[in-house]
DNA sequence: GATGAATGAGGCTTCATTCAT
DNA sequence: TATGAATGAAGCCTCATTCAT
């Protein structure tokens, strides 16, 4: 009988449809000012329709920062995966984060405002930070490691990978919240080549 | 008749009281999430008295942020301005932001979640976007005029100054914010020395 | 389908019903006195409900009396419309409104006090003031045309219109508040020959 | 010791400059919509002063209706009594109470408007209303002995005294009501002849 | 006696969640 | 299963009254 797996389908179709409203609604007007009514109103559903997809208000909203934040990391992930070079890698790390942000820049302004903390101190609010914080933990180490690997193939200086990985994504971070707020015509991804630069040469003048 | 003076002295201290309490209840919960009431509480007054010193919860989210805000940045231009090397006045841009906020831990993770973007939609939502606008936008000059000034003098390499400042904070930021949420016993000052090195050298290793 | 027509019809029974116990309340305590709670109470609902029906307590209050009033108004008019005769379509202007008086008692009350002008100095009240003002002095405009008429087919002497039709409203009023305040067992409209008795031809004694 | 005196004399002024700047705001925006402290600041004293004058809002505002109105009442008594002509006994009546409402319309707004029934059902509520009551009572009485002593000496007809006494406040009323609201430059002492001669005579036209 | 800052109960309104249809 | 009206707790703010100075 396939009844079951069209039904599971249908299902699976409206709970994206209601979590790619509530990721456009949420990233406007934050978690605290956006009322369920007005997801309900955006997706098509009927209020008590979205209970039957989450059991509240808090876990819709974790549903829909995890999912999204997921698909960025392992996108991210996978651009990584596929170089070879080390170098390659690194830019590839940044660049993969930029095109994801230039698809996504009303959820990421959700992180550029940092709104996912706004939910209540109550037991969910543990949960999705612990979530969140373990998703990013993966993420850091993976920068990490590229750092690491840097150092191992004498492209990167001997420092703490740590402190290399915290920089490297500070100077990504900054030229991407910049962009987001400023937002010019510009594409995001054609600054990755500065970042690259200042990353690894700084920018102090060569002594000829 | 000094009996004026000292009530306004009196009232100054009522004030910041209230603003201290504000300040860490705020940065805790988000706006939306803190109650009036428990603002009052922590600052030992009735609910009714808040209201003698701000018209409003929004005024006091306001006013708590502008005020603390424009010490951080005053604080800042004032170290800047002592320095006359243009290498330290580059450094101390950086320290003198992390003394701040090693001092003022629970007030900044406000901004490193963004929660100062929580309130409604209603007209003081944009005049404090203007303030904090026009006041970031003063200390992003500062840190602009300074990168132009190191290309001047040939301490910096030539580049867009604007593309180096947002570098720089980015870097300062990621090591500020990374020590707030991580926060070991390490004080945030000791990471100046990374910070000035990975933003001038970069992080290649030397051909020698 | 009728479904929608049977839910409009409720939705307007307890609307009504709300409007209903709201005029009780009203009447009795005037709009500041009044809490939501109380009409919500007193209607059988939460408090809650009664915002799906009116969006704030002062729409409420603006509803219930304009409603009412349209009610008086053109139940007079109409009453006044099914006579010919110009001493009858006087006659039936007063006993139509101490009809309306007789089965509306507290609700007038409310006009016998003028607590509908306990709305605050805010956008709402000049709005109702208006309202009010206009359906008044479309109410004021038949009395004055009844009288017009009156003095067209010779049965009133030549006067101002305006005056007598004030000095009418106010015989008629005076024995309406009058029953509102000492409200014995007589029923109203017995007073109306008394009325029209003063009215037309005065209190002094005949000259024989 | 003439101090006490001076004291008392100094008491009693305060306390009438109080009643009077408290007519003036009741008056204009109602006993809910007025704020103590508006009284005390319009009034040139601090809110804690008032409460030595008077111990709560409700026993101002009783007092300040209560001496008003009754200055009001004694005033059309003393005027009546100076008359010994039946006729103009009842003119004066008439009269008197258009010269004061004249002189006080703001106050009689109140009236024109029933706000005096605003105050709580509490204790105080009651016991205003008895006293307006009464004074109100005492005020009627003069108008039905008038018109008793009118019958007894064959000015007016034979009717219900207490139905002519109704019918005369009615009108008068009305055009001071009319007068109060609508105020056009004309006094409205100047009305006092049609009041009596539709009173008296009637409206309807002669027959020659 | 005069002051006015402090108090806190009480009012209006919002909105996440439930449940009868 | 989908709906959306009903619920009521909780939040912000006002203001009559008190009391320390």
């Amino acid at each position: 009988m396939e009844k079951r797996e069209r039904k599971e389908r249908e299902f699976n179709l409206r709970r994206a449809e209601i979590l790619e409203q509530a990721g456009k609604i949420f990233a406007a007007k934050g978690f605290r000012n956006t009322a369920v009514a007005e997801i309900a109103g955006a997706s098509g559903f009927a209020v008590g329709t979205l209970y039957q997809f989450f059991p509240s208000k808090e876990r819709l909203y974790i549903a829909m920062l995890t999912e999204k934040l997921n698909l960025m990391y392992s996108s991210i992930r996978e651009s990584v995966t596929r170089e070879t070079d080390i170098a390659r890698k690194i830019e590839v790390l940044v660049s993969a984060q930029f095109r994801f942000v230039e698809s996504n820049a009303e959820f990421c302004s959700i992180f550029s405002r940092g709104d996912y903390l706004s939910i209540s101190n109550s037991e969910g609010s543990t949960e999705l930070r612990q979530r969140l914080m373990t998703d990013y933990a993966v993420h850091v180490s993976l920068t990490e490691e590229l750092m690491r690997e840097g150092i191992r193939v004498g492209l990167l200086k001997k420092m703490d990978p740590r402190l290399m990985a915290t920089a490297l994504r500070g100077v990504a971070n900054a030229y991407a919240s910049q962009w987001l707020t400023m937002g010019e015509g510009v594409s995001l991804l054609s600054y990755v080549p500065f970042v690259m630069d200042i990353f690894l040469e700084g920018v102090r003048k060569d002594a000829h």
